[in-house]
RNA sequence: GCGGGGGUGGCUGAGCCUGGCCAAAAGCGGCGGACUUAAGAUCCGCUCCUGUAGAGGUUCGAGGGUUCGAAUCCCUUCCCCCGCACCA
């Protein structure tokens, strides 16, 4: 068969071989042009724009695999939505404050400032090597006065509202650093610096709070309504805020001297008469008192206890307390299981019903009471009687069921008893309790925000420093061992701004999850210089349409982000109380199914695929391997197999712009095929513009690739193309990839627009209108579905009647009256379907034919499917012919079931046509 | 322990919400063919079993159930991954 021949080379693709095409000098190119158009700014003054965002990355000096696949997801979307027409917001910005730019600065003997800046300017370079279309006029870093300015001024709100407040805390501390550590900075089970190796004590500091727990509720309550967030974060920040309701109760503790009220939590108030002792937390208040006092006691606090064992272990107080519920007198362990920031580091001991409470009630010996049974099959708590005990003395009965050996509350069901107990009891009330903590913001570090907040020597104590005085700036960098902040002392000395005497600033910086809190905000108008920003501006863009990033932030980032979004509404008027409306969680870029890491040695570096491959080569193999939320493994022969996909399209579109000018050839091009192509370019963009919608990028691509290899085989085994067809599925497959393959996209597109209308200047791919079909994806399946059925098929003849050679292939579509009768048969829910059949006279008339495919309508009635229409499965057929022309090196005849024989005819069904195979 | 997500053909992995067109997409691997001096690349097929005209049989962790019909819905059970957890 002829070949569309190509008779010159064009420059740009002087060097392309069998290797590839020249991918430096096209991104190169197209990154130049861009910029220069600034094509991917969003003025002020857009209505509402798409808001696409990436979280963005802490400036290590080098992107990651990770990130190439979050910002490419990002990126892929928003070029997406520009693509539809939409006015984008995609900002790009770093993460800039953080410990390890100190001790890098600290390493190489320069200060953390210089080091972050060196590294945000390299990461720029490679982000704008991979390609991403960011509004660059809109980048921030978090580590800039003018940005942590309103990290200040955002303090000073909580502080105003109430909500930000000092007060002392347990922290890991490194003598030898002296300074803080974060839990993931200490180390093994003995708990070592991971800088120095040396020992971590707790040390009780005064620590800044924000009072996020004023929110629990809110931010608890309001993940119900976050549906386009994936169901693990949700369940995770539930888990995180942990509320959960019970009843406070009070025991009066008594003996030894003491004699004092202690509240104890429980969710099981319908329990209480099971409680066979109480337990102190060893940091109870009143286990205090006792350590001074009773050496067992103290032995045990200080040599026994084991708060990270399994085992339950506990000592005997010789006090008792009171059981509000009952009267009863309980004895008082010290044990080690209690957890003073768990509920109230108190609790009544329940062994009958709870497994921890009978294991150690096992090993002490206290006794097991039942007091909740089994409810009983149809139990009414009104008629029937309390049901027997259940058996504890093995284990525990955890569940709710009836209450027994509960005086006045036996024969109630758990929920009831709870409730009656809770009201009937003296100080008890219901309460609720959260896992959820008030968020300490402070460390001990140089390179973060100053919390702005002074010292007075004199009396006024801790006193904000004022809205105009902000931002308390950073001094310059010292290199000690502790907090540089401490040792900066010119600039630690200050006046007190109330009663104007002597003062010393708060060395303390703000934990830098208080920078990404809201820097979401800040995109907004990121230069504004009297507000964090702009109102108006903001109730109009935000919240942010698609948020994109890893799983690792589920609860941090995303919890605090969701706060300081509704504290803002509250305190400042914005209008929007949640700041993500879409999220996802990308999966983990893998290699050999291990997440990359350096310890492993298994990094692949992205800068070496953008050099050897190209950036758009890395894109697309990224996007088309896996849905966005699942991890997948990096393959360096799928990576090649991308880039020869790109290297044939490329070709393609050559071949043809070098072909456009002279397709006249001695044939006409076949309309039949030139249909066939026509509804598969119809049926990509159909099926792909529904999976970019959907962020699943995979399956878009397929599609898109797909075409392309209709295009090829188009061109190559229907030669002559028709012109029209060829360049519109090229110029459809050229904007189905652009999101994705931005450069060569750009480049293809101006080869065939350029071709198309000479002497106008180019448009970018990037502002291209993204392409429509009227196309139904479902009638397209259906389509696709018939004519891959119906090669099948012929195949299967082929092969098993053993036919060498075929001379002729019919392919006879059913009479238009099958099609009727499956119509009625699908619509029918009479009982007699031949009879109902038999009613159209059409059918009727063809007599035993109609009988027995009525029989076999019959025969699968509830199976029955729609099909294409008679007249679209021929010309869908007839379009097809080629293909099967072409497998099979022999004519293909597509007819009606008038034009054919009617022994034939027979076989053929609606979705079915008969085939008859001539050797 | 609690909560969430899974177990599909040689492998990776879609389908399951909305049961029938599902022997089950796609990719990889394997086999055959075309092209090539050859290799590579590319292209066309095949890849559970049986079958000389598009057929039949046995499959979607295991067991049961619902249904005319189940990879898909329900129950039980085993196993894997993730998050939380001596949480009162």
């Amino acid at each position: 068969m002829e070949r569309y021949t190509t008779p010159t080379t064009p420059p740009v693709y002087k060097q392309m071989s069998q290797e590839g095409y020249d991918h430096t000098a096209v991104e190169k190119r197209w990154q130049e042009a861009w910029a220069d158009a600034s094509v991917y700014r969003t003025p002020d003054d857009v209505d509402d724009p798409t808001y696409v965002l990436g979280m963005y990355p802490y400036p290590s000096g080098k992107l990651h695999m990770g990130h190439v696949r979050n910002y490419t997801i990002t990126d892929a979307y928003a070029r997406y939505r520009r693509m539809r027409g939409d006015d984008v917001l995609h900002p790009m910005g770093w993460d800039a404050f953080g410990l390890p730019a100190e001790n890098a600065a600290k390493e190489r003997d320069t200060n953390p400032r210089d080091w972050t800046f060196d590294c945000i300017d390299t990461m720029r370079g490679q982000m704008r090597s991979m390609g991403f279309g960011y509004d660059w006029d809109r980048e921030i870093a978090t580590c800039t006065p003018d940005y942590y300015e309103w990290n200040q001024w955002l303090f000073r709100r909580f502080h105003e509202e109430g909500l930000a407040e000092q007060r002392d805390a347990e922290v890991n501390w490194c003598p030898d650093c002296e300074t803080v550590l974060a839990d993931e900075q200490v180390e093994g089970e003995d708990e070592r610096c991971w800088r120095c190796d040396h020992l971590v004590e707790q040390r009780e500091l005064e620590q800044w709070f924000l009072s996020i727990t004023e929110y629990a509720d809110e931010l608890l309550d309001c993940i119900d309504d976050l549906d386009g967030w994936p169901d693990s974060v949700r369940q995770m920040q539930r888990n995180w805020i942990g509320r959960q309701e019970g009843t406070r109760l009070t025991f009066a503790v008594s003996g030894d001297g003491v004699d004092e009220s202690v509240e104890a939590f429980t969710t099981r108030a319908d329990t209480a008469f099971g409680a066979t002792f109480f337990a102190l937390a060893p940091d109870h208040p009143i286990t205090e008192e006792l350590v001074a006092a009773d050496d067992d006691v103290r032995e045990f606090v200080e040599e026994v206890a084991d708060p990270e064992g399994d085992e339950p272990n506990g000592v005997a107080t010789g006090l008792t307390a009171t059981n509000p519920v009952t009267g009863a007198e309980l004895p008082v362990f010290v044990a080690d299981f209690v957890l003073s920031d768990v509920g109230t580091g108190a609790l009544m001991g329940v062994p009958g019903h709870d497994d921890r409470d009978h294991a150690f009630a096992e090993k002490t010996g206290v006794d097991v009471v039942p007091v909740v049974a089994p409810e009983p099959e149809g139990y009414d708590p009104e008629t029937d009687a309390v049901p027997d005990a259940p058996d504890v003395s093995e284990a525990a009965f955890t569940d709710d069921g009836v209450a027994v050996n509960s005086g006045d509350y036996s024969g109630l069901r758990s929920a009831d008893a709870r409730a009656a107990i809770t009201a009937d009891t003296d100080g008890a009330a219901l309460t609720t309790q959260y896992r959820l903590r008030d968020w300490g913001i402070s460390r001990q570090r140089y390179w973060g925000t100053p919390i702005p907040v002074v010292h007075c020597h004199d009396d006024c104590g801790s006193v904000l420093v004022p809205e105009a005085d902000l931002p308390v700036e950073l001094p310059e960098f010292i290199n000690t061992t502790g907090n540089p902040l401490d040792a900066a002392e010119e600039w630690k000395a200050t006046t007190c701004p109330e009663c104007g005497g002597p003062a010393t600033r708060e060395t303390d910086t703000m934990d830098t999850f208080v920078d990404s809190s809201w820097y979401f905000l800040r995109y907004v108008s990121p230069d504004l210089a009297d507000a964090p920003f702009d109102p108006d501006r903001a109730d109009d863009w935000m919240p942010v349409d698609q948020y994109v990033g890893g799983i690792e932030h589920a609860v941090m980032h995303l919890l605090y982000s969701r706060f300081v979004t509704k504290f803002l509404a509250d305190a400042e008027g914005l209008t929007t109380r949640e700041p993500f409306t879409n999220l996802l969680a990308q999966g983990m870029v893998q290699l050999d199914g291990e997440k990359m890491s350096k310890s492993v040695g298994n990094v692949v570096s992205p800068q070496r695929i953008v050099d050897e491959y190209g950036a758009d080569t890395a894109r697309l193999f990224m996007m088309q391997a896996a849905q966005p939320e699942r991890d997948f493994d990096w393959s360096e022969e799928g990576v090649r197999s991308t880039y020869r996909f790109i290297t044939r399209l490329t070709r393609l579109v050559e071949e043809y712009a070098n072909a456009g000018g002279s397709t006249v050839t001695d044939a006409d091009p076949d309309p039949a095929v030139a249909a066939y192509v026509d509804d598969e370019i119809d049926a990509a963009v159909a099926v792909a513009t529904e999976e970019y919608d959907d962020l699943t990028f995979n399956v878009a691509l397929r599609e898109a690739q797909g075409l392309v290899g209709t295009l090829r085989n188009y061109v190559d085994y229907a030669a002559p193309a028709d012109p029209a067809v060829l360049n519109r599925g090229l110029s459809v497959a050229v904007r189905l990839l652009a999101p994705v393959t931005p450069h060569v996209a750009e480049e293809l597109y101006e080869t065939l627009e350029t071709d198309a209308e000479p002497g106008e200047t180019p448009a970018f791919a990037v502002d291209a209108d993204w392409p429509t079909s009227d196309a139904d994806r479902g009638t397209a399946e259906m389509r696709r579905r018939l004519v891959e059925n119906t090669r099948e098929d012929v195949r299967q003849i082929v092969d098993v009647a053993g036919i060498e050679d075929p001379s002729a292939i019919d392919v006879v579509i059913a009479p238009d009256w099958k099609y009727d009768a499956l119509e009625i048969a699908i619509a029918s829910d009479a009982d007699n379907l031949i009879g109902e059949l038999m009613q159209e006279s059409h059918i009727r008339e063809e007599g035993d034919a109609a009988a027995a495919y009525g029989q076999d309508l019959q025969a699968e009635r509830e199976a029955l499917s729609e099909t294409l229409p008679g007249d679209d499965e021929y010309e869908a057929l007839r379009a097809a012919a080629w293909l099967i022309e072409r497998e099979f090196d022999a004519p293909v005849s597509v007819t009606r079931a008038a034009d054919a024989a009617d022994d034939v005819v027979r076989k053929a069904e609606p979705g079915r046509p008969a085939i008859d195979i001539t050797e």
